[in-house]
DNA sequence: TGCCAGGCCCTCTTTAGGGCCTT
């Protein structure tokens, strides 16, 4: 069986999660999950949930979030969340900004759970990086005003930064398919893209032409 | 008591160091 048999080649998950803070392998969890399900460049269905750590997050996560421990006290623990975006994901490849670090506390929370996903993951940093060398920097919220996407004003909430980031996902396609051939997704070449060394990038973007 | 992430990228690099980005 195909990994991608429930979740086409065409479809894609955009996630964020909000986390206690930096690193699974310091202990911490995740305590909301935000995605937003991509097909043909349209949104075809949303997952976000709060999920409780089993433990009180600190101030600062509080405050940078605005998920308080009030908040997380009534919401389910991580692992029945966790079941439900497994399902939800189902093979889809997957896109986050600064994916690594959502790859980890992805890894981990479906690891606790003993689930795993078949996706691919691919960056919007490191793409946005090859394609927007001139913005102020490439922190989502910046690439968000620079590209000119509107938004609700809502930032560091899961869902809010998913939607965020399938927008710039779709504005990064449509600059590369400006005067090119892009209808379908092109998963792999934007991985690709997002991976290629500086000194190669214009031949490659050549190769597209 | 003090410390505590990790992958990617750039450069004053490659026998390394530091900034960016995520919470």
């Amino acid at each position: 069986m195909s990994p991608l048999t429930h979740c086409p080649a065409d479809t894609l998950v955009v996630l964020d999660f909000e986390t206690t803070g930096l690193s699974p392998n310091q202990g911490d969890r995740a305590i909301e999950i935000g995605a937003v399900k991509l097909h043909r460049g349209e949104v075809v269905d949303r997952f976000s949930q709060l999920m409780n750590p089993g433990f009180r997050v600190s101030g600062f996560i509080e405050s940078y979030t605005g998920i308080t421990n009030g908040m997380l006290a009534g919401a389910p623990g991580c692992g029945e969340v966790m079941a439900a975006f497994a399902d939800f994901i189902d093979g889809c490849n997957l896109v986050a900004h600064n994916a690594s670090f959502d790859q980890r506390f992805l890894d981990a929370e479906l690891a606790a759970i003993g689930r795993d996903y078949a996706g691919d993951f691919v960056c919007s940093m490191l793409l946005a990086r090859r394609l927007y060398p001139d913005a102020p920097n490439h922190k989502l919220g910046s690439l968000v005003a620079y590209r000119g996407i509107r938004h609700d004003g809502v930032f560091h909430r899961a869902l809010a930064d998913a939607q965020m980031t399938a927008d710039l996902w779709l504005a990064m396609l449509a600059d590369l398919a400006s005067g090119r051939d892009m209808t379908t997704p092109h998963f792999a070449l934007l991985k690709k893209l997002s991976r290629t060394p500086k000194a190669q990038l214009t031949r490659v973007l050549a190769s597209l032409d």
